[in-house]
DNA sequence: ATCGCCTCCTGCGCGC
DNA sequence: TGCGCGCAGGAGGCGA
């Protein structure tokens, strides 16, 4: 489900409400998502302060003085900030409990996220290490993509959705982003010059800025943490349009699979 | 090293 | 109204 921008809504949510405070109690009721949440953590966590809120690639961070508690939300996740008159649904899978009484609630019904403990330095977890740069960070720019694209057979979506290249690009915003590059989602990675490239780098910037300023997309069960849509849906150009026209030439916005994701772009705008 | 396929899991919308 | 099917925003792990 989200994707970097709906992450980054997600994490600007909850860190007024966690900031500083200390972890009181931790409430797991289901430890199997796609890792087990580690038995410990409660242990590990309790009692501790959180100094910081952090975001790397579609991980959020809770930065704890004896370590850091890990979150991704998968496919399906979602955070909520609540008090415990909220009763727990079905697939609320772990409370973890501020002294101030709040509650960081984790909901995923598919189980595909998870929550991890990393004792030392974030980015030396196996998770972390191996991923590619922040894509709104300088160290992804026309240099960089240019030259890792260099002899890549790969398509240039399942290029761009490549964590090891760069992170937080998922099937929605890899579409949008291709479309406003002008660039045919199929077309071989190695094979675009470097002035397309440029236009691409720039496209992914753009389309992840605006998304983040709308609070993401909400599609059918993404929401901020008090239950917000994000309005992003309403701006995308060729998501979940196929068979609409193209809003820059009026031809008919196409899908197709690709490694098994939607795919949806313009045909007459992308080559 | 790189690529593409499979997999984990639940819910929803569609067609019959 | 009910059932079965296909599909869904991620991404590690595997075999080729």
């Amino acid at each position: 489900m989200p994707e970097l921008p709906e992450v980054e809504t997600s994490r600007r949510g909850i860190e007024p409400h966690l900031l500083n405070k200390t972890i009181s109690k931790i409430t797991i009721r289901q430890h199997k998502l796609r890792w087990p949440i580690p038995k410990n953590l409660p242990t590990l966590a309790t009692g501790q302060k959180i100094r910081e809120v952090c975001r790397r690639a579609k991980y959020i961070y809770l930065k704890l003085d004896n370590g850091n508690i890990i979150i991704h939300l998968g496919m399906s996740g979602s955070l909520r900030i609540c008090t415990s008159k909220t009763p727990a649904e079905k697939h609320d899978h772990i409370d973890i409990i501020m002294s101030n009484k709040k509650i960081l609630r984790l909901r995923d019904p598919r189980k595909f996220g998870c929550v991890l403990w990393q004792a030392s330095d974030i980015n030396e977890h196996k998770l972390i290490k191996p991923l590619g740069p922040e894509p709104l960070e300088n160290l992804f720019d026309t240099d960089y993509l240019h030259k890792n694209a260099k002899n890549r057979k790969c398509s240039i979506k399942a290029f761009i959705m490549n964590s090891h290249i760069v992170v937080g690009v998922g099937n929605i915003y890899a579409s949008e982003a291709l479309f406003r590059a002008g660039i045919n989602p199929k077309r071989q990675a190695g094979k675009i010059s470097r002035v397309r490239i440029k236009k691409l780098v720039d496209a992914i910037k753009l389309t992840l800025k605006s998304a983040i300023k709308e609070g993401g997309t909400t599609l059918r069960d993404f929401t901020g943490i008090s239950g917000q849509p994000g309005y992003f849906a309403q701006k995308l150009l060729v998501y979940g349009r196929d068979g609409e026209k193209c809003t820059v030439c009026n031809q008919t916005i196409k899908q197709f699979s690709q490694q098994a994701r939607s795919t949806f772009y313009c045909p007459n705008c992308q080559h």
